[in-house]
DNA sequence: CCCCTATTCGAGAATGGTTTTCATTTTCAA
DNA sequence: TTGAAAATGAAAACCATTCTCGAATAGGGG
């Protein structure tokens, strides 16, 4: 791991959810300057491949990243999405009923189609509290 | 809804699985000539904005459409994405767990955060048979 | 320390799915 | 029929991401 990789990798770890490539790019050049766009995706990829990092969609035309952080998915969460200003949340309640449910499906899935499965994800969409308001 | 609008949601309705823009805009085409991507993409849209379909992410570069078809649900199922071979397949078991642990979650995001559901997304991701033995 | 080779780097160009623009066509109520 | 509003398609624009490629760097022997 280069310090360019490093430095990707720190910002990632240090700043709370749902950060664009470019949001990142700019947070690291903040304090690394020479870093170049292309550096920050081909990084991103890496560390997405290897499983340090995960990547979303939140339907806004751009990809967000997040760190896994903790063995095991400790901090695992899921992302309520409002369809009217598009505001992601965190949400990481039930994680015994998720957890027992998810495990459930994974049974299934590899008692009927042989499918291996690595990870999941779970999105909530609706409206949050001002937009139900508006 | 003009002939235009019908002819795209005919060929979701009538097509299982998983169709891009691009393969729905070559459908419709072929039997109704006349009928430009514009068209199709601004359709789709009109179309998940009212309910009527769900757009997907799988990762591809491409989104994907598929029609909701069947009241309050009825036939939901969720995708499994194989990250070896980017097949995806449906996955519609386990809907009672799911149901059970999804109203908690629902119940749970209204009573703390005043955000009301309107739907939800879970994918699954791991490798395949075939590439499992690759 | 210094080569040497493979890897990584950044800038700019290219890619490609999606959106916008805009002039034309269609719709539909009066 | 008529006229305003909505819808349409072709082409251009958009923009996040990827590719290209020559330069820079890393890091393990000598």
């Amino acid at each position: 791991m280069t310090s360019a990789r490093k430095a990707i990798f720190d910002v990632l770890s240090q700043t709370r959810g749902h950060l664009s490539a470019e949001e990142i790019y700019m947070k690291v050049h903040a304090f690394y300057p020479s870093i170049g766009l292309t550096s920050v995706y081909r990084t991103l990829q890496i560390l997405v491949n290897i499983g340090l990092i995960f990547k979303f969609d939140f339907g806004d035309g751009r990809a967000r990243f997040e760190v896994v952080e903790g063995p095991s998915g400790q901090d695992h969460h899921h992302h309520f999405i409002c369809t009217g200003c598009g505001r992601v949340i965190d949400y990481s309640d039930f994680t015994a009923e998720e957890l027992a449910f998810l495990k459930k499906v994974e049974e299934g899935l590899a008692r009927k189609h042989a499918f291996k499965i690595t990870n999941h994800n779970l999105q909530f969409y609706g409206t949050c509290n001002s937009c139900t308001e508006a």
